[in-house]
DNA sequence: GCATTAACCACAG
DNA sequence: CTGTGGTTAATGC
C-alpha cells in the first residue's frame, strides 16, 4: 500500500479495508482508460505498468511508470470525475481500487492525510512541468538519455534491468519516432553507452548518458 | 549553399 | 516488433 494511508486512523482504514477490491490484471490488459468515468482511485501492489496521454489520433504519450506501491489518483478526482490518462499493464499487475467517495470522504475529515495528499499530487505535477520541458527543449539522444536514466534512478534502482520496454515504448515515453528511437539506441550501444542483450538493458557509461541529459 | 535534425514511408526479417 | 534506407522539410551556419 501507498505510505500515503499510513497517515489514516484504524477506522478510516476499516473503511478502506471495508471499500476496496484487488484485481489482478494480464500484461498488456488496459487498467484505466482516459475519458471512462472515475469511480475509484488506485494503488498498484505489484508488477509495473505505464501511465499514459492518447494524443492526437489517439498517439500515446509515456508521462511515467507506475510501480507498486504508488498511488495513482489523478487531476480528474476534484474536477470532472474522470480519468485523463491511460494506464495499462506492462507486466502481470494486481492494483488495489479504492472507492472514490470513500476517499473523498476521508480527505474532508483528516487534515494530515488531506495535506499528505495534496504533496504527493503536487510533486507529480512538478514532475511532469520538469517532463514538458525535456522534451520540448532537448534533442533526440538527450531525450533518450533521459528515458534509459529514468528507469535506471526511479523504477529498477541499478544499472542492470530488464527491457521491460519495446523500441516503440521508449520512442513513446522519449516523444520520437519508433525509428528514431531504434537508431538511437544503436548509436548509444555502438558508443559503448549502453549494452542491450535480448532481453536485458546495461548501462555502461552512466557518465556520458548524464551529458547527454545535460546538454540535451 | 551545405549540414544537421528528425519525421514519414516502404519494406524485410 | 525490430531494423534499414531513402525521402522530405525545417532550421542553422
Amino acid at each position: 500500500m501507498s505510505p500515503l494511508f499510513c497517515l489514516l486512523t484504524s477506522d478510516e482504514l476499516q473503511l478502506v479495508d471495508a471499500n476496496k477490491i484487488h484485481v489482478q490484471f494480464k500484461a498488456g490488459e488496459t487498467i484505466r482508460k482516459q475519458g471512462t468515468f472515475m469511480s475509484h482511485v488506485l494503488s498498484v501492489n505489484s508488477g509495473l505498468a505505464k501511465l499514459y496521454l492518447e494524443g492526437i489520433d489517439g498517439r500515446p504519450a509515456i508521462l511515467r511508470i507506475v510501480k507498486p506501491s504508488n498511488f495513482i489518483g489523478g487531476p480528474g478526482i476534484y474536477f470532472d470525475q474522470m480519468h485523463h490518462f491511460t494506464i495499462t499493464a506492462l507486466l502481470d499487475t494486481t492494483v488495489c481500487f479504492i472507492d472514490l467517495q470513500v476517499f473523498k470522504k476521508i480527505l474532508s475529515v483528516n487534515n494530515p492525510f488531506a495535506e499528505e495528499f495534496l504533496k504527493d499530487f503536487s510533486r507529480e505535477v512538478i514532475k511532469v512541468y520538469n517532463r514538458l520541458i525535456h522534451l520540448t527543449q532537448k534533442q533526440m539522444p538527450g531525450r533518450m538519455a533521459d528515458a534509459l536514466l529514468y528507469l535506471q534512478d526511479e523504477i529498477f534502482k541499478q544499472p542492470k534491468f530488464p527491457m521491460i520496454l519495446s523500441r516503440n515504448n521508449l520512442a513513446e515515453l522519449s516523444a520520437m519516432s519508433k525509428e528514431s528511437a531504434v537508431k538511437v539506441l544503436r548509436d548509444f550501444q555502438r558508443d559503448g553507452f549502453i549494452r542491450i542483450s535480448d532481453h536485458e538493458v546495461e548501462i555502461i557509461d552512466d557518465e556520458s548518458l548524464r551529458k547527454f541529459s545535460k546538454i540535451g
